[in-house]
DNA sequence: ATAGGTCTCATACTAAAGTACCAAAAGCCA
DNA sequence: TGGCTTTTGGTACTTTAGTATGAGACCTAT
């Protein structure tokens, strides 16, 4: 929130040193007038541009971003996660243990005790739990 | 791609348009120049806000739109693509049949034709596609 | 040193998931 | 109406998934 401010700061800063600089400019006659025009054109267009993603962007992260607080509250242990991304890759218990190098009785436990974790009954619900909470 | 050569062209259009006008206007005397400039800065800070927007939005109908060409190629029936979303939201194949109203034999039945046409061999692995083709 | 957590693995089950094959009813369309 | 696809359902069987329990190895903090 401070941060918005200070961006709407600058950028009222930045209109009234524009307006001044083309006052000054077109009066002096240093400058064309139609070059002071596109220039602001220009840096508007930027203005616009800039703070349109911005503002996007944040939903995107809203959207997207993976929440690792909610991955420590429910006390999900490293390998577990590990397992976790080996499942919503659409692994098997015998071929997540092969890319992590256990065997499919570790992933098997794994699995039961991030079931738990999740709440969970299934693998697929866990998948769809886990995209809820944005863990992954 | 029509589409944005005629909106470059218009756009092109209205700031030669806007460069006569303010060049008018100012030499005319019946406007500030101020103004101008303000109208100016206005009318490109909306124009950058309006092309980001569209870009990124065509960004996010790629990656949040359904394929429905793509169910059609792969020959995914109606209710194969019923079963799918079951799948996708968590459910047991017993689960699913309860939704639909149907007996689990019909929801395997579905289930294992559907898996040939996605060309997986899970459930979790016929999600991680049907994401990838996105057709869920 | 020991208590607690993580990671590992095994055995023995039970429960789902998935395959293969068959078959009937329903809907559509030429 | 005959042929086609879809939908439905069953049986029988194999393969994964998931649970419960126990146990050893390894770290870490007290």
């Amino acid at each position: 929130m401070k941060k918005t401010i200070l961006v709407f700061g600058l950028l009222i800063l930045a209109l009234l040193l524009l307006f001044q600089f083309s006052k000054y400019a077109v009066i002096s006659g240093n400058l064309n007038s139609e070059i002071v025009i596109a220039i602001i054109a220009i840096v508007f267009f930027f203005i616009g541009v800039y703070l349109n993603k911005k503002s996007l962007h944040k939903q995107d992260n809203n959207s997207a971003e993976i929440n690792h607080k909610k991955i420590e509250d429910l006390a999900i242990s490293k390998r577990e996660y590990e397992v976790l991304l080996g499942i919503s890759d659409g692994l098997s218990n015998k071929e997540i243990g092969e890319k992590l190098f256990v065997s499919e009785s570790t992933v098997k436990t794994h699995v039961s005790n991030l079931l738990s974790k999740l709440n969970a009954k299934r693998r697929t619900q866990a998948l769809q739990i886990a995209k809820d909470l944005k863990i992954i």
